[in-house]
DNA sequence: ATCAGTAAATATACAATGTATATAAGAAGG
DNA sequence: CCTTCTTATATACATTGTATATTTACTGAT
């Protein structure tokens, strides 16, 4: 400012502190991404919030994507999915159910954990927990593994129609089919009318007991095929 | 062109044939998808493969979503859910290998299905054929809807990491936690190592069984509970 | 045929976005 | 003070969706 003898004028900003750091890119973007959605964390408004020019978050972040990958770790490392329960049903509950409650206290996470590219390795953080739960009910090592990639596809596909609200067909298609869902109520198959106000919470719990009895039939399965030492034919 | 006694040059193409339709468009958009993925799906892409100009998709189509919406439509549309069977678990597997089978012949339909906003009505036309299964299965109305959410998001969760790749996280975090995915051969928790070549297919056979189990359990409750009824031969 | 009216294509333009590149302002060390 | 490195800025560009205005081709009435 005092040398000001050069053709350009002076910046944006005469002082410009030092003191951006990751931290503060990852938690703009995370507020972005709580209050807005996913479609609000933009590069420039995250760094309108930081009072900053857009460029200035890549000496912090290398691209968009680091960035909401960031945010995603960053969500699912503050997270503890271990219930410490002993029964093996009762720990895997509670792991998804706060896989499920961390998804619904920040709306737009869901949508980042479906984007293979954005998704941290940190998704895999509540694997651990399920695992260890599911080989101690006696569940092999793969069917574990199987049924931890059918539980969390399910979960956050069960936060993301929460968050996002459910499908909406603006025009009725071809008639053909009328099943169709729009606002909160919805009308399905042949006039059937279902409440209007659905219950995710009933929707999920239901849907997890669905998964976790099939692993109780399948353990069930097992021990008696280890106890005959018969093959089992399951169909 | 024998006129072209105007001020303004010939325009683009001088025969303009009136003949691009909706349903080209869509075609269009549907190869772009297949091809490409659904990144490649730009409006302006779409008309070069029409040759045609970007804004005259916009006489066919409201928006790229109302095309994107069309394209899943058409997929849709074109599918039969119904496998006939009576046993109702096969017409149930029948039905979401069906959709699974879609999504993976058509990769990028289940990233356009996972978006509420772009999902046309039609994602839900196996909803009818499911339950009607289960309620001749002797589940309820409720838990029969219930259940087909959990399958359905089950299914084009399952089709999502398949079609797109397994996570991948370039970064190991910060090591408190190893559990990643590379490639297509990953490594977990506590250097647990899985088959390089992850059998997707039984993995969805898997979980679909687990579902299945549940449901079968979740009838066997009610029936228990409703006192002693046989005539629904559920298992 | 001619001429208006309409529908469909074009041309142009603009705003939003991610990010490459070059530059300037401080801080650090000699 | 001078060099050098880091961090922020300024500028610019390519890509996207799409609004607006314009031009062309087709249609039907006269």
């Amino acid at each position: 400012m005092s040398k000001g003898s050069r053709s350009v004028q002076p910046l944006k900003s005469v002082n410009r502190p030092r003191d951006l750091t990751r931290d503060k890119v990852i938690e703009a973007g995370l507020a972005l991404l709580d209050c807005e959605g996913v479609g609000a964390v933009t590069m420039r408004a995250v760094a309108e919030s930081l009072n900053v020019t857009p460029m200035a978050l890549y000496n912090h972040v290398s691209s968009k994507d680091d960035l909401l990958r960031a945010i995603a770790a960053d969500i699912l490392d503050n997270a503890n999915f271990d219930g410490g329960t002993s029964d093996w049903r009762d720990q895997v509950a509670y792991c998804f159910a706060e896989f499920r409650a961390i998804c619904l206290r920040h709306p737009g996470l869901s949508r980042l954990l479906e984007t293979p590219d954005i998704a941290p390795g940190t998704v895999f953080a509540p694997m651990e927990v399920t695992l260890n739960a599911l080989s101690q009910a006696g569940l092999s090592e793969l069917d574990g593994v199987r049924t931890y990639f059918t539980l969390v596809g399910f979960t956050i596909m069960q936060a993301d129609y929460q968050s996002r609200g459910p499908y909406i067909d603006l025009e009725p298609a071809d008639g053909t089919r009328s099943q169709r869902i729009a606002g909160r109520g919805y009308r399905m198959v042949e006039g059937m009318e279902l409440p209007r106000e659905w219950d995710f919470g009933a929707a999920f719990d239901f849907g997890l007991s669905l998964i976790l009895d099939g692993v109780e039939a399948a353990i069930r399965r097992s021990d008696r095929q280890r106890g005959q030492t018969s093959d089992i034919g399951g169909e």
